[in-house]
DNA sequence: TGTACATCAGTGAACGCGCGTTCACTGATGTAC
DNA sequence: TGTACATCAGTGAACGCGCGTTCACTGATGTAC
């Protein structure tokens, strides 16, 4: 039986791989996918690359390097996912409502990527890793901003279309953030994991609207 | 040098250790302490309690049921500093300034207690674990009350008060609960733990004037 | 008050596990002549 | 167009590590007579 490994490998034409790096990364998002960060194993993921444990070396300094890029590839996927709810909001509306509507649908990508993608939401956040000022384009989606980059840009249209006080503006970020990330780490590995899919529908709508009322 | 084995086996007059099980809760809180869920090893709490490894299970049926027993102990511990938050409270007030008083009172005690004891806070929540109707008194603090159940009684007296709409009442515990997880999340183990002192306090307040304001 | 004995808390030794990482190697590839 | 050769991606074998858990044991304690 004890497939892997040998199957794989035996599968390769040549003896050079081709694309390991791409592999391993790939291997290390799957991983991530389905167990969180403490999933993400060296010797698994050259395993499911078809590879001996120490061909990683070659393109990872370590396990926490190809940890750290599965992280990017991580906040990437979500900001994507913020993205493409941004991209079906009616551009018809006022520029008040169109900021109210953005900011809203930046948290509902938010809580959906926690629950769909429960695995990489939890590896996207498991590290230290200061947002402010950070530009690397790998944790960016398609626009080139990162979530806390789109999460602001959604407050400024706040501010600009006079919905939000001027005073209130600055730090608004960690306001809201809190919020949501709060009820996503509570549905998705916290207490709050027994919740039906209505309730959390009925909640989530609820936060989102304490934190435009209370910003 | 090798200290800790040997050494304090040594210490022990007698063969039976006397309050083993005590012994190895106190070093598995200690552990989690400092390290978190994670951090909590069975064999590592021998070693403190100056025991072989095996002798532990005389005590709990293995690992998963010493974290357990830490989990509690980690939930009881914030529950106490819910309660003496509460106790500080001028009692003078009106009964919905008393309200008021008692949630922020809540919200103070988590991410102070979040902030002061880090690795109790994460291992509290590290674990599934239902809060409705959940009455285990390990958990609970010195009113017999656990975190969640102080919450709630907040609300109550928030909607007692008048301050709250009955409308708004049911679920509120979850719209509070995640704005202040949420932050406690990304000051504690998440991106924003780069903050400063000043930068945690100010936030924290605007915060809870955010939840008071949007409930 | 003294003795035999059952109980069961803690011992000592050993398992198998999967992990990250290091070493000296081999052989496919692409480049310089 | 053909050949020698340097490069370096992937191999094979091995480390040391600490973990949770199981086994057959031993000896301190407290109880029954």
């Amino acid at each position: 039986m004890k497939r892997g490994k040998t199957a794989s490998r035996r599968k390769r034409a040549t003896y050079r791989h081709g694309d390991l790096h791409r592999a391993l990364l790939q291997a290390g998002i799957e991983l991530a996918r389905t167990g969180g960060p403490d999933a993400v194993v060296l010797r698994e993921a050259t395993r499911r690359a078809g590879v001996v444990p120490n061909a990683a070396y070659r393109h990872f300094a370590g396990r926490s390097a190809l940890l750290q890029a599965v992280r990017a590839a991580s906040l990437s996927a979500l900001a994507v996912a913020m993205e493409t709810e941004l991209a079906s909001l009616d551009p018809d509306l006022s520029p008040a409502d169109q900021a109210r509507a953005s900011l809203r649908a930046i948290g509902t990508a938010y809580l959906r990527f926690a629950q769909a993608e429960t695995g990489l939401f939890r590896t996207a956040f498991s590290v230290p890793d200061d947002p402010r000022g950070d530009e690397d384009p790998a944790k960016a989606g398609s626009t080139g901003r990162n979530p806390f980059q789109l999460l602001s840009d959604a407050l400024d249209r706040l501010l600009a279309g006079g919905v939000l006080p001027p005073a209130r503006r600055a730090g608004a970020e960690y306001l809201a953030w809190s919020a949501v990330h709060g009820f996503a780490m509570l549905l998705v590995e916290g207490p709050l994991r027994g919740f039906t899919p209505e309730e959390r529908q009925a909640i989530g709508e609820r936060l989102l609207a304490m934190v435009e009322q209370g910003l």
